[in-house]
DNA sequence: CTACACTCTGTACCTAGGTACAGAGTCAAG
DNA sequence: CTTGACTCTGTACCTAGGTACAGAGTGTAG
């Protein structure tokens, strides 16, 4: 079917919606493997097309390429290491869903805020984000703090 | 209350949990304000810990510094710019949302992707991350794209 | 009044994730 | 068979967000 027209890296590059150096650099890296080579051109695939996606996908959901890497790998030698990547897995679900929670109070916080910003009685009282963060958040307060209070 | 104890930068520091040189970093950003002087030692306020933590907090949920500088400063003189920071605070909003709508079908992908590599099926049929994100992100297929196939 | 912990300014260095050449080779159209 | 687009390797550079000194001053406990 690309017998005629090889993917190089350019085309993958465009396909993929990345930079060619990008591309060159995620093989430095050893985030995507070294395709065969025709007179020194390398030659990619579909699953190559597919895997850059990907990459960019879950780096824009917070993956580092280091994570990236790890689940690419284990995609490739699944069966030898099924334990592994399926704890990995786990652990990545946990640690998301807490993200999801505190983007929640965020969205929380910053509804609060910019209602409180808009009122027209903000105008005197001041609205600011320290309190409305602090009341959804209970993380930047002081009044609290043993090392601060009350000496 | 804190007249006999003040708050030296490296108080700040183990309050915020942070290192006294992220704090310099967060003024010469001007991230933070350059607090007054006292015989040339900076002597900061609990308003500043609530400052620096919700720095640390706003940077855990993914806003840059440069973000979080905006909506420092807004928070500073709000009566002036009430409805520039509402349309910020708006339009983030809106980003987390859709932000927290791509976590949870990488949560989805990732449960499919751990029980299909932790069944016994699929040491034979092999389990792909690619294919599971594939299903709950329809980016990463090739299928229908026309750059690729068909000519 | 000395020692040690702490702070100051300034500059250099570090990691992550790219981006941008330079200089040379390849390939396809005219 | 030349020209222009593309690719190769290698190295340098960039931004974000810190981190780590060096060399000098401060302040406080013993």
């Amino acid at each position: 079917m690309n017998e005629n027209k090889p993917i190089t890296i350019g085309v993958l590059a465009k396909a993929a919606n990345v930079g060619v150096e990008t591309i060159r650099f995620y093989q430095r890296k050893a985030i995507i493997e070294q395709p065969p080579k025709i007179n020194g051109f390398r030659h990619y695939s579909n699953e190559d097309i597919r895997s850059i996606r990907l990459v960019k996908k879950l780096q824009g959901v917070g993956f580092s390429l280091d994570e990236i890497k790890e689940f690419l790998i284990f995609d490739h030698c699944c069966s030898q290491s099924r334990s592994v990547v399926k704890h990995k897995s786990l652990t990545k679900i946990e640690e998301i869903k807490t993200q999801i929670s505190e983007l929640q109070a965020t969205v929380k916080a910053l509804e609060v805020f910019s209602n409180s910003c808009g009122s027209s009685k903000s105008a005197e009282t001041g609205c600011h984000l320290l309190d409305c963060f602090e009341n959804h958040w209970q993380c930047c307060s002081t009044d609290n703090d043993p090392n601060l209070t009350g000496e």
